[in-house]
DNA sequence: AGCACGCCGACT
DNA sequence: GTCGGCGTGCTC
């Protein structure tokens, strides 16, 4: 006799252990571990996880396991391993590490019914009785609405209802029928006339077998095809002529879409010298981590491309990570372009079945090569190669939000255990990487040149201050404008850059400087101009522009900041005929938007493109020859201890956008402190000085690279309560951790109240911590009850992207 | 997380 | 005396 080892989908503390389960003996055999299941758990029915088969338990009154969803393993062994791994590192429950690692369609979603016990309706009370008539369960959502509760428990007491657990699966396989002939070609054309004469349309169906010489075909096609009907089909079927097949078939995000075949590109130099240690070590099958320090346009690319065609040449398997945002058609088409049908595409822009479905071409080994956002560093591969990130700087490659894993992390994990390579690859690589690899723990590959041998763009700092004075109250400074206008005349593009984050278009009172604020978080409210409607990005509350200060009555109350909205009202006004394409977060809401919108930019319908964070990555247009950054410094003022490497990356990034062809590239920085080294360098394209700067404030001040940090934030709807147990944690750490570990807090968090609840927190920065997972981990579990039953939260992030 | 069980106040 | 509030503890 088997048991099953099952990790139950229930996020919490208590849950968090794996269950026991009785394996029915029909499936003694079948099951295995990393298959999903649904067990009967207290009163209801929950989908999980098995990890393990045992010969025996300790539990004695087991149950069975009532349902399989799996037939293979959507665990590997090694993700079940990676899966614990990742609930110990970033002290999250297994079920949330498990759910991380797979597409959002096999998660399972519950639902309640009610089903009728008894075979006389009439037993019921009769308000019940007319919810019975077609059929004998109702859904419990339905009832609720209309039915009293307290009726409905009546009925449970007296044995005449029975709740009843449903788990439904989201998405599925789509599936086609395909409609194949039974018979040899000879033997139909023989049929056709056999056929009564006045089956036309079922003669017409075999015709199109024996004229086509095909043994099988889609059946809608066969419809369109033949021009019939499927009654005709279904005659043929059932006659034994032809034969219907179900078949499993992928909906493809590309499906018509032409990729070109791409041909290798002869390496220059020092490409050929980056790619000669990496070729070694995926041939030799060793770990090791690269860190492909390479200026924009250097051609980190092709050398990509060229290391994962050996790694496939080997019969392996490889993963590149690209930031979200950079995940553009372009970046598609690269790869496509070279592998065709083995790449798999994996980001958020697709829906939950397309994204099952390339998943499933994973899983089914159908593919080699997946290219993907974050959550592809999950991909199920069994024998990989390699594992690229590019942009390896990216924020976006830490979860925000449970599993708080950073995709680096888990590629070096799943490397080592594969004995294959990791490619970090960046031109304005993080302190963090570059400093390893000074320290030699990465192996430095350096691309210095550009591969056209162009120079980089020249970057002009303007002083906004030094605009305002001589009198230029608007947003853009008289050189950017001259600039534009000199673009506009001889038939070039430019894009402009409004770097927005921190610093949204909030409503202030002229009078008395009242600003307005969200009545649940401690933020002002944003504008925005569709229905004039003021919003709050952290809870989505919402309400209407007020036409006087609700403080002082004054009518002088107004929008402040710079909306992408309101910089191309601004720029109608400087330039009317520019034709200008906005793009943000409200013009690429719908799908595919985002394409159509770089498309028409790049068929030069438009002169100017002016957008957020989005346009910063990875375009690519060859008329481009002028880039104007509004705003340098938002990013600057946030309360980040990576503000300023932010800055002089997301500057780097932008400057490399123009004259990327043979037209020489200018960039325009807009800023109010020009001297600020991460400017000041960004311009001069100057890394190395920055790197140096940099790491001089980190020692001095206690951060990364040179300490590790972790994030604790605590919040409750009460103040008091937020404080005292901040306190509390912050003792018990001091107790708790090595001399030379610094505690910071409590202190209020940035954002001090976000939906109601007060937020504190306390910072630990360490270079040496053996047992600080254990110590957090007893700091949970001391507020246990607290979190279940007192409406305390405590947030645990360790090495945090921003102190938010 | 749900859900049952169980112990106290305010009503028919 | 009963209904229903939510504190406590369990789920293989």
């Amino acid at each position: 006799m088997k048991y099953a080892s099952v990790i139950v989908d229930v996020p919490a503390m208590q849950t968090d252990r794996a269950f026991d389960y009785k394996i029915p003996e029909e499936w003694q055999e079948l099951v295995t571990p990393g298959m999903r299941v649904i067990v009967p758990f207290g009163p209801r029915k929950i989908q999980g996880f098995v990890i393990e088969i045992k010969n025996h338990s300790e539990f004695k009154r087991l149950k069975a396991i009532s349902e399989l969803l799996d037939l293979t393993p959507c665990l590997t062994s090694e993700l079940i391993q990676l899966g614990q791994w990742l609930t110990e590192k970033t002290l999250c429950f297994k079920i949330s590490a498990f759910q991380a690692m797979l597409p959002a369609a096999m998660k399972a979603k519950y639902e309640k019914a009610l089903g009728l016990t008894t075979d006389d309706v009439t037993e019921l009370v009769e308000q019940l009785q007319p919810f019975f008539k077609n059929g004998n369960q109702v859904d419990l959502k339905e009832l609720e609405q209309t039915v009293s509760l307290k009726m409905i428990q009546k009925e449970i007491e007296q044995g005449h209802l029975e709740v009843i657990y449903k788990v439904k699966q989201k998405g599925n396989k789509k599936t086609i029928k395909i409609i194949k002939r039974n018979e040899s070609l000879l033997r139909l054309t023989e049929l056709i006339k056999e056929l009564p004469a006045n089956a036309k349309k079922q003669i017409e169906i075999i015709s199109y077998f024996t004229t086509n010489e095909i043994n099988e075909i889609a059946l809608q096609d066969l419809l369109i095809e033949a021009n019939t009907s499927d009654a005709s089909v279904k005659a043929l079927i059932s006659k034994g002529i032809l034969k219907e097949e179900i078949k499993e078939v992928y909906r493809d995000p590309y499906q018509d879409r032409h990729f070109e075949k791409t041909k290798r590109l002869i390496l220059n130099n020092e490409q050929q010298q980056a790619i000669t240690p990496l070729i070694k070590t995926i041939n030799e099958n060793v770990h090791d981590v690269f860190l492909m320090y390479g200026v924009t346009g250097s051609g980190k690319t092709e050398v990509y491309l060229q290391s994962i065609e050996e790694v496939l040449n080997n019969g392996k398997e490889a993963i590149v990570l690209v930031p979200e945002i950079s995940l553009t058609p372009q970046m598609v088409h690269r790869f496509k372009g070279r592998f065709g049908s083995k790449v798999a595409v994996l980001h958020s822009g697709l829906s939950t079945g397309e994204k099952y479905d390339e998943w499933r071409k994973i899983q089914r080994k159908e593919v080699q090569l997946v290219v993907g956002a974050r959550s592809a560093i999950f991909a199920p591969f069994e024998n990989l190669g390699m594992i690229i990130i590019d942009e390896e700087h990216e924020s976006s490659y830490k979860q925000e939000e449970n599993p708080r894993y950073h995709a680096r992390d888990v590629a070096i994990y799943r490397a080592k255990l594969h004995k294959c390579p990791v490619v970090l690859g960046s031109a304005t690589p993080t302190l963090e990487s570059f400093a390893r690899s000074k320290k030699n723990v990465y192996k430095l590959l350096t691309l210095k040149e550009r591969v056209n041998k162009r120079s980089m763009p020249q970057v002009d700092i303007i002083d906004m201050r030094e605009e305002l004075r001589s009198g230029n109250r608007s947003m853009f400074s008289t050189s950017l404008i001259e600039k534009l206008t000199e673009r506009l005349e001889k038939g070039e593009q430019s894009v402009l850059f409004l770097n927005r984050r921190g610093y949204s278009s909030f409503v202030m009172c002229r009078d008395c400087g009242f600003v307005i604020q969200c009545p649940h978080c401690d933020i002002s409210l944003t504008y925005h101009r569709h229905g004039q409607q003021l919003k709050c990005h952290y809870c989505g509350h919402e309400e209407q522009m007020p036409n006087v200060c609700p403080e002082c009555q004054s009518e002088h109350i107004r929008f402040f900041g710079t909306g992408t909205q309101k910089v191309e009202e601004e720029l109608v006004k400087v330039l009317p005929h520019s034709r200008i394409i906005r793009m943000d977060v409200d013009t690429t809401g719908r799908k595919g938007a985002h394409e159509k919108l770089l498309t028409r930019f790049g068929n030069k319908e438009a002169d100017i493109l002016l957008g957020t964070q989005m346009i910063a990555k990875g375009l690519d247009f060859p008329d481009v020859t002028l880039v104007g950054v509004l705003t340098a410094d938002t990013m600057l003022h946030l309360p980040d201890f990576r503000a300023s490497e932010k800055t002089f990356q997301l500057l780097t990034q932008v400057s490399g956008r123009a004259g990327r062809h043979e037209l020489p590239g200018e960039v325009i920085i807009q800023t109010y402190t020009p001297e600020h080294y991460s400017i000041q360098l960004a311009s001069q394209y100057d890394y190395d000085s920055f790197y140096n700067h940099e790491m001089q404030l980190r020692k001095n001040h206690a951060y990364p690279p040179y300490y590790y940090l972790a994030l604790l934030t605590v919040s409750h709807p009460e103040i008091t309560k937020v404080v005292s147990v901040t306190e509390k944690i912050v003792q018990f750490l001091r107790r708790n951790v090595e001399n030379e570990t610094k505690i910071l807090g409590p202190v209020a968090s940035p954002i001090p109240r976000i939906k109601d609840r007060y937020r504190y927190q306390c910072m630990v920065k360490y270079k040496r911590e053996k047992n600080l997972h254990e110590t957090l981990r007893k700091i949970i579990e001391h507020f246990q009850q607290e979190m279940s039953s007192n409406d305390l939260m405590i947030a645990i992030d360790l090495s945090p992207n921003t102190m938010m």
